[in-house]
DNA sequence: GTCTATAAGACGATAGAC
DNA sequence: GTCTATCGTCTTATAGAC
């Protein structure tokens, strides 16, 4: 009725890509209520009207950016294939959470407060999907423990367990620092959280071969 | 310079709670900057003015709710006592921190967030507060491993390990309630996770005895 | 496509009667 | 102490020149 809605090339534009970055910033930062589309602009150096050239609204611009933190998180729930051995296909799931959580700190934590506040923005698929995958991988712990590969172990808190405690430097950061004493997480304290987190979850499952 | 500034009873006052609550499930909702003022009191059944005579402005009422939290907080922290047991000062510690979450998921949640946008309103003091009582606990669980009581692990991330996953269902629980096909988590859920995570601690220090 | 200037509305906070 | 009406500011979003 009202005309078309505005059409955007999907990909490509340079200066689409600096408001998406500077827009993930503000978000993190501030959350959705509290950025602000003078601040993105600002950031990405451009006057606040091209933001809007390319973006609807303010909303517009938080679902491009949640879209891209999801397309992350997607790939972050796929690498995990049905190997045979327990202890590798653990290990190496919760070196890639920490790994992910080291890379995308700022995917993590936008992610992190959309769950917080009720995910009033994630779609369905999303929900569906992860509810499938985590299904699916804990029908294969479940089949692990039948087999008497791994001892007993509630699958679902299994998985709940690596994930958060993944994510906890990202998540809490502000704590972690203020009790390490650092002004910034190096990769060696996340290095030394993926050993100690791959430790603790083989011996949950009774893989501890090395202790 | 400009006049005393307006002294409000600390205590008593039934409005002064109303509004309270009514703010707590507000900030837990939409964080400090979605939080509006106008919803508060309508929530809290007052006129507008109202909660501005009894809090002089929103960063106040904000302060004033947040108070409460890390009062909470505090508590959840205290009752560890350096009993000459790991297996039971660990078990009571794991339980009494999902019950604090289940019994408080608003607390939990607002603290939360106000660690993920980097703590901008917590005071110095608590932050030191924190670090003096996980360095004191990790430093009773480096005794229990150097006395051979519990197998090695890094005591910080246990405690982290710890915090993250008896929290996750406040904080995530958007997405706990999708992967459960559930509308609301039952005391029953709270229990079930409490029994895994003791018994995952324990297997993490080598105190599976049940096993 | 880019930018300046401004419209339109939302929101926190207060003045002042009762 | 309570409440209505309103002020002043901040912010998103758009109109329209270039």
């Amino acid at each position: 009725m009202s005309g078309l809605p505005r059409k955007i090339t999907e990909l490509g534009s340079r200066k689409r890509e600096q408001i998406l970055r500077a827009a993930e910033k503000e978000f993190e930062k501030y959350g959705f209520n509290g950025a602000r589309m003078q601040r993105i602009a600002d950031s990405a150096g451009v006057p606040k009207a091209n933001v809007h050239y390319y973006f609807t609204n303010k909303q517009a611009l938080y679902d491009a950016v949640l879209a891209y933190v999801i397309e992350l998180w997607n790939q972050a729930l796929a690498p995990i294939d049905a190997s045979d051995d327990p202890a590798k296909v653990l290990e190496k799931y919760v070196r890639m959470k920490v790994e992910f959580t080291r890379i995308y700190p700022a995917s993590t934590r936008i992610f992190a407060i959309e769950l917080l506040t009720g995910g009033q923005h994630l779609s369905e698929r999303l929900m569906t999907e992860t509810r499938r995958w985590t299904r699916d991988r804990a029908k294969e712990i479940q089949r692990w423990i039948e087999q008497g590969k791994i001892l007993p172990v509630d699958p679902y808190h299994l998985i709940f367990m690596i994930w958060s405690s993944t994510q906890h430097y990202a998540e809490s950061e502000t704590q972690v620092l203020a009790i390490y004493r650092k002004k910034k997480l190096s990769r060696a304290d996340y290095d030394k959280l993926a050993d100690s987190l791959t430790a603790m979850v083989l011996r949950i499952c009774g893989l501890n071969n090395r202790d």
